[in-house]
DNA sequence: CTGAAAGCGCTAACAG
DNA sequence: CTGTTAGCGCTTTCAG
């Protein structure tokens, strides 16, 4: 079943039938509509790989995301997903594990079956992410780098009000619990934090970092107590959790004894255990707003990279883990 | 950079660099590797579209999930991924959005850009399946049907060892929370559950049935209450979370008032309140197991579908949601 | 073992 | 507006 089918079935030339199914507004409106019935009824589809190999256009784009399995994308991924789907696209998932050379090799190696990539918190050096950016169109989320449109949940902003939130409870003691150093978003958040601490004459202190995942969490916990702090911020809701856990573990209450902030509030933030007060942000709309301007880059490749930067707002959902000092 | 230029630079024809680089054993090793040192030095790269335009293999396969976000699918998609990219494989993750028009349209339109394609949770009928079997290899997780390669999670006779613990804590009444009933596993653990009731001679009763979802709790926890039952087996985790959530909101105490066993042991059942007594799968082994299957498909695509089918053993994972009747 | 030649299915100039 | 003619980059007979 093939393009030339259909054209000897309506008895018109290959072109013909190529052109009324994939260019709307041009050739006879009438033979169009015969064309697209036959083709209907004969129950084409067409070969995409041919469609790729000849205009160059292959209609799919990837995400990339460090752990498919970490719950922060979610959002990110329905997000993606949604519009890519609006845009008769198809999207593939990559998992980068957390390796920028798995990246960087990934999109190298799939750059010709790509319209494009979104790349969901690259661990990619700046560098890098421009040379590549001249192969292959590239959007970034969070992450914010020259030249290269991207769009970012603003947690800077949502920090702020953590720190606003924990210091009308009455603390004065806070720390941040660092991520990884190589994280775009720890960095962002840290900066956030000084800020903050400084507007309200408090001393800023950190510890850290830690890894991402949840079983950082014990390390971290303890690192906070002995730090004597009565609130922290942790860098995200992942590690926060393992916090939590290893403060149970040790007896120690929250928020009696320690109050605790998340960032990113993900699947499980509202139901572990007290569920965590954290910054929540739009992540589907990161996701979409992602697709959008990976759109406006395909719509025109040679374009001067549109260098439009979307900024998300965060704010603070508080839950039980937090409470007075 | 195409073949055409290694082929030119090493002074050879375009069809003895294609051997060179995609068969293995033939031609002569000492061109072979002059051939693939040009390459990799022009840092060539093949063309997939193309390859399989030519060949009719894609090098892609497929897996559809009903829900990329339910983390149900963690240790499937990891494990899968796991798998295809040892076989270099590349994969796509599909959302099939819990619809089964969905799902048959999307592997109809993508049967050509795929080798072959995996389904965990199928909403397919076993018609359509065996039809679609028909066009492109095709594996399932969890649904077992005639004729198609399988790997199913045994979640029956993790079932019985969760009555068995339940019955041992002194529960007499003990209720089944059902799913939504098209859920092949539903079936499934409700079966499971009648023939353990009836082997410790209890009567079965159930609940529901009622969505997949978190949001689905409230009902259900309301049902179980109104039930009278002592202790409950929950369709999935999910559900079970919402359930707990509900208890917690009633200020029914867990497990002295009610003992709750979920199913799947996903990300958030350890960390949940209480913990979760949740039945727990090799979910990372089946993705594995699903991509060998498939492979052994490819390999030979006229095989009489080996209907092989996998099926891989649960146990109970006892956390603090079960206690004394 | 290697080269030449013929496509895979489609799109994109270019004519008509 | 439609048909004709070339390929896209690769694999695969088929000869040599």
């Amino acid at each position: 079943m093939t393009i030339n089918d259909v054209a000897a079935r309506a008895g018109v030339a290959p072109s013909t039938v190529s052109r009324a199914l994939s260019e709307p507004g041009r050739g006879n409106p009438a033979t169009r509509e015969r064309i697209r019935a036959i083709a209907r009824e004969l129950n084409y589809v067409p070969n995409s790989q041919a469609q790729a190999l000849s205009s160059g256009r292959t209609g799919t784009i990837a995400l990339l995301v460090s752990d498919v399995t970490n719950p922060f994308y979610f959002g990110i991924i329905r997000g993606t997903q949604q519009m890519s789907k609006a845009a008769g696209l198809a999207e593939v998932l990559i998992d980068t594990e957390d390796s920028p050379d798995l990246e960087g090799d990934m999109l190298r190696k799939m750059r010709r079956s790509l319209d494009g990539a979104i790349l969901a918190s690259s661990r990619l050096s700046e560098r890098a992410l421009i040379r590549l950016a001249g192969e292959i169109p590239l959007v970034t989320i969070n992450r914010n780098v020259r030249g290269l449109p991207s769009v970012v949940i603003d947690s800077p902003d949502g920090i702020a009000q953590a720190v606003e939130h924990l210091v009308s409870l009455g603390h004065r003691d806070i720390v941040y619990v660092s991520g990884p150093e190589t994280s775009w978003s720890n960095q962002a958040r840290w900066h956030a934090m000084r800020k903050a601490a400084a507007k309200h004459g408090l001393e800023f202190r950190r510890v850290g970092p830690f890894a991402r995942g949840r079983s950082s969490g014990t390390a971290a916990a303890d690192a906070v107590l002995n730090s004597g702090a009565t609130a922290c911020v942790v860098f995200n809701d992942l590690l926060a959790i393992g916090l939590l856990t290893r403060l149970a573990e040790r007896g120690v209450a929250v928020p009696g004894r320690l109050s605790v902030v998340g960032c990113d509030d993900i699947f499980g933030a509202d139901f572990c255990h007290p569920p965590l007060t954290t910054l929540s942000g739009p992540a589907e709309q990161a996701g979409r707003a992602a697709v959008s301007l990976l759109l406006g880059r395909l719509g025109d490749p040679r374009a001067p990279a549109a260098r439009r930067a979307v900024l998300l707002p965060t704010h603070l959902t508080v839950r039980e883990s937090t409470g007075p000092a």
